[in-house]
DNA sequence: GTCTATAGAAGGATAGAC
DNA sequence: GTCTATCCTTCTATAGAC
């Protein structure tokens, strides 16, 4: 039981965790610079001291925040299709699955923060792309290849394969998202794009003969 | 003779396009929060009380310089392949001139920027898509929707595949580009991800019996 | 029209009381 | 540990000389 206690980080600290709160909500709408230390330690209720006690810059502070998120950004962690042999319901799941979460309101933020301050921090980027997108090409290009050895699929190189997976799914719906333009993506348009993802993929990568159409 | 001074944009003083130029330079390489009108006057050359005689604020000069920036952003303006048959090298063509010019540095620059302030400048979203993505999809599903006429492509839909193609260029390479990821694509990593795109549009879109390989 | 100089506000960071 | 109050810098924007 105490043994929990020291597994714990030494950041427990109540006020620390607001300010964390308060900092990653108005970094991730704002971006780093229209947020002051003023408006985070005003959101977060404490005073500005407090707030440099345990955060020695801004800097420090912002990439912090968003490391940690990239970090928290999986995608495909629980996608295990295990025994499943229908393909196209496996990859129908997975686009639905990662198109889904790819538009929801904190990886569409983490993404625009980290484009944007990509150049200022550098490893925001990498640390996005290797917890994110370079995650997904491993996981997913693994399974390709399993489904290749298995007969099911026809995938000569699965990391090209998967990052076109991802492509397909960031055209259209996912590029007006991230540029903030209205109205937003509907389940059928959501939907559309998933089984046009699939139909071009399986076209392409199907075993021969499997040109099924929706 | 005299006409053509008529026809001049009221904005001909050279002060005003020194002003434009480094603003331009300056944003683009750091963003809106990063850069001071004072930095812009000094990279001009010109005092502040010149530059706010132009622009009435630093928002509207931003605004101004990016809008602007947008509608010169195109990317398919002399892609017109005319009587050209041979469809895998017109494919081949628009995508690697097109990927080349995305991962150029002013596109990419204005890809970022506008990202990052769509927020806080609504309208710069829709201006680049309405002038990148959006001319590219209606340009090029028009063309697709001529080779589909003329037999040599099958395209049920041409705007969802005029976007599939672009998120296929914009997967791997351009997303890491985008993140500032290091080294810079090489030539030959640019002709393989064309090779890769064309190769995936044609097996899903190409006339029965066109599965041809690279 | 253009400059120098500066006003006025806001930002990051800190000293010192409690 | 936390707060109030403040320092110093930098920012946007402008007034006034030439």
């Amino acid at each position: 039981m105490s043994e929990l206690a020291e597994l714990r980080q030494d950041s427990e600290s109540p006020k620390r965790q607001l300010v964390l709160d308060a900092a990653t909500a108005l970094f991730m709408a704002q971006g780093y610079g229209a947020v002051s230390m003023d408006a985070i330690a005003r959101a977060a209720g404490v005073s500005k001291a407090t707030l440099y006690a345990y955060f020695s810059s801004k800097d420090q502070l912002f990439a912090t925040i968003i490391g940690e998120a990239c970090r928290q950004n999986i995608v495909v962690s629980n996608f295990l299709p295990g025994d499943e042999t229908d393909v196209r319901a496996s990859l129908t799941a997975l686009a639905g699955q990662t198109l889904r979460f790819l538009l929801e309101e904190r990886p569409l933020a983490i993404q625009r923060v980290v484009i944007s301050e990509s150049v200022r921090f550098p490893e925001l980027g990498r640390a996005f792309h290797d917890n994110g997108p370079g995650v997904f090409r491993r996981v997913f290009g693994e399974w390709l290849t399993a489904e290749t050895m298995a007969g099911r699929l026809a995938v000569p190189d699965p990391a090209i394969a998967a990052d076109q997976f991802i492509g397909l799914l960031r055209s259209g719906l996912y590029l007006r998202a991230t540029l903030g333009l209205t109205p937003p993506p509907t389940e059928a348009e959501i939907d559309a794009t998933v089984a046009a993802t699939v139909d071009i993929f399986l076209k392409a990568y199907g075993p021969s003969g499997s040109h099924a159409t929706a």
